[in-house]
DNA sequence: CACGGATCCTGATGGC
DNA sequence: TGCCATCAGGATCCGT
């Protein structure tokens, strides 16, 4: 469900209410993808200080130290206060007085983790490796040139590693391949100048389009108090495959590139 | 160190 | 209705 547009969304939907709230209790469900790192009586008594995101982690600053939580493939926020019993679904809840976080992941393929703090290499094994914002202004064209220079592999292999741009996960992959007019099994270090300013731009265009939208809801994505996003309205080919393209009326085609989908215009996106 | 593949887990969906 | 296979928004780990 969540890639950088949703993670945003969640985050800005709670993060002005939880911010000053003091830890009342907290507890946790089945295991997700990694232990918390601390009994939850060290959360009690702690101040919640304000809510960050890096890539698609939200980042949730404490008095002392902060929690790192990844919504993983299925994972969901709700906040407010009076929330029903914890369901099997629920493996995290964060009790403040000015309301209850709750983590909802089906799959558990995210996580929740404590460190003292951003540079404990507990949280830089999560973030050190990760590449620059798309939407902030380390984003530069040049340096993203130099960093697909480096790589053989298809673009939208690249973009999915998160290792030079964080945050483009498998819809706004191929919606952002598709806008560059890029086929996404070309090689990231061939392609020419132009074409990845165009990328460049279409990264920005695409994310920043997506969290005004208020996020991606193709199957079920909601923020922290439950309203839906509209992206779904907007996808160019991502979910389409046989449709015609909105732009050429060609069939747009499905492949898998490691194991994932890929969508993609065979008109509009030169290799 | 860059790459491809396997892997974690549950639920929804479609074919028979 | 049941059973089985396939697929789903992520990212790490492991062998090459």
């Amino acid at each position: 469900m969540p890639e950088l547009p949703e993670v945003e969304v969640t985050r800005l939907s709670f993060a002005g209410a939880i911010a000053g709230g003091k830890v009342v209790s907290a507890r946790l469900g089945k295991p997700l993808r990694w232990p918390l790192g601390v009994p939850v009586e060290q959360l009690v008594g702690q101040t919640v200080r304000g809510v960050r995101r890096r890539g698609k982690y939200l980042l949730i600053d404490l008095t002392e130290g902060l929690l790192l939580m990844h919504l993983g493939m299925s994972g969901s926020v709700v906040f407010g206060h009076g929330l029903p019993v914890a369901g099997a679904h629920d493996h995290f809840d964060l009790k403040t007085d000015r309301g209850t976080l709750r983590l909802n992941d089906p799959r558990r393929f995210g996580a929740v983790v404590f460190a003292t703090a951003e540079s404990d290499p507990v949280a830089q094994k999560l973030l050190g490796k990760l590449g620059v914002e798309p939407l902030g202004d380390d984003f530069r064209l040049d340096s993203f040139r130099s960093g697909l220079a480096g790589r053989k592999t298809a673009i939208k292999q690249v973009l999915l590693a998160g290792d030079i741009v964080v945050g483009v996960g498998n819809i706004y992959a191929s919606e952002a391949l598709f806008l560059s007019g890029i086929r996404p099994t070309s090689k990231a270090n061939r392609l020419s100048r132009p074409r990845v300013e165009r990328l460049h731009q279409a990264i920005r265009d695409v994310l920043s389009r997506a969290v005004e939208k208020g996020g991606c809801t193709l199957r079920d994505f909601s923020d922290a108090n439950g309203d839906a996003g509209y992206f779904q309205l907007e996808a160019m080919v991502y979910a389409r495959a046989g449709q015609p393209c909105k732009i050429c009326a060609a069939e747009v085609r499905q492949i898998r590139q490691g194991q994932r989908s890929t969508f993609f215009c065979p008109k509009c996106q030169k290799p």
